[in-house]
DNA sequence: GCAACGATTATGTATATACATATTGAAATA
DNA sequence: TATTTCAATATGTATATACATAATCGTTGC
């Protein structure tokens, strides 16, 4: 699946990719089990009669997946799956509301540019007190209100936010569209809703509540710390697996 | 990072880490934002003077980890972050603990061994109603009840498991040990503690709760359903990021 | 018996080459 | 002018080859 890609079945696979996918079946359906020393590349070279160069290819795209190990002069073995690594997919608030069938609301609450206090430096891992937009926004599906956005940008790594007064747009998809970001920590956990997070999202205080923070950067340069408060009710995180690596 | 491998500094990169990481430090930094052609293979190939093969295989490398896109007589061009992806590494519970640098406990309560009644088959998204074992846990950081552990097995899937009383060892690294898993899907939640959570966690009926389930098939066939129910102030899941792909 | 050494072997990396394939752009044709 | 055709081009895939590197095994020498 992940490593492998989609497999048409329709289309003549490459022989790569009949390999790639062979392979990883047998391991993933248990025929070979963790410790199972699979054929030399000599040997699959015979059985798929092609050179040991695709065969390598093949095989080194599934070590680098952590599906199998390599060892010289000794053999490719079966991984075990060490850590329950998972794919989570942080999508768009918009489109996480638009797939659930109802129309999405944007509203910007507060909107305050300031020098960065001691609890800005904090969320945004920042060293010099440079200025920085604090935005407060919510997003609804129908009438409902669906999530609450607290968010920080660091006007030195992103000086053009400064002119924006982010009415019309979400302050995610405007600096996804702009800036290259090359890191980014999730941090997801639950809390008690406190009054003003209660009445932003129309919830009793003390409700409990699913809160996603996501910390930026570019090039070294923290871009930007943002929190998302969902009512319980509304939300629920979906991860796909990946079955290898450690 | 992630697509990359680690880069030791030391050692001397082979040509082909070179070329991968020179041209995706570039797009993480912006220099080549989305869009951009990168440089044919021909030049490139002139560029690092070595052959075409060495710079095809970064570039495909670079394609399927999705930060270009390859189209045939026009280029590679640097794609723009879609979805926000995120590794998520669900580790087990016994790893968290012992990272927080406290000793590990853990308790089996309850195990029942019977047929799957209706919800148990919703759960493991069974069709058939063969035979399942429920299991009840609590894992212990320290004194303090960490986490609750609701299992559901298929013995059809996993027919040793009838006779293991899972006394001595939690049932995640005893499947993990023994079931080649092939998929997984993690539903990721916060929740109101209920009666029976508060006394096995510890803690007052409604405080928020984080919620974990994971269902695992095996080569099609449904292994196992877990929920992990973390007080919250026990627990934050961290996921670090990946920038590609859509 | 044990350590040192070299031969063997499987993988790691890179090259030169060949041909397939998709797409563009220009030339030829209707 | 509109359409078809064809050559040019960049990528996609595969081959044969070469040498480097790490680990193992058997032999030799002490």
């Amino acid at each position: 699946m992940s490593i492998i890609g989609t497999m048409d079945v329709g289309e003549p696979l490459s022989l790569h990719q009949r390999i790639l996918s062979d392979i990883s079946e047998r391991i993933l359906s248990g025929a070979w089990a963790p410790g199972h020393r699979i054929p030399f590349e000599h040997e699959l070279t015979a059985e798929y009669k092609c050179s040991r160069m695709t065969v390598n290819k093949a095989l080194s795209q599934l070590a680098k997946a952590g599906m199998i190990e390599r060892v010289r002069r000794t053999g490719s073995f079966v991984r075990r799956p060490q850590s329950q690594a998972a794919v989570l997919e942080i999508h768009d608030i918009r489109i996480e509301v638009e797939a659930l069938g109802l129309p999405y609301c944007y509203e910007r609450v507060a909107r305050h540019k300031r020098r960065s206090s001691a609890e800005d430096r904090a969320l945004l891992e920042l060293d010099s007190n440079g200025p920085v937009l604090a935005l407060e926004c919510r997003h609804f599906a129908g009438k409902r209100p669906f999530a609450h956005e607290r968010r920080l940008i660091n006007l030195a790594a992103v000086a053009e936010a400064a002119n924006e007064e982010f009415h019309a747009v979400a302050p995610g998809p405007w600096l996804i569209a702009r800036v290259p970001w090359s890191a980014a920590e999730h941090r997801i956990r639950a809390v008690a809703a406190d009054r003003h997070i209660a009445a932003a999202l129309d919830i009793e205080a003390g409700a409990p509540c699913l809160v996603v923070e996501r910390r930026t950067w570019s090039a070294e340069h923290p871009v930007t710390h943002v929190r998302f408060t969902y009512a319980a009710e509304s939300h629920t995180l979906v991860a796909r697996f990946t079955p290898s690596q450690g």
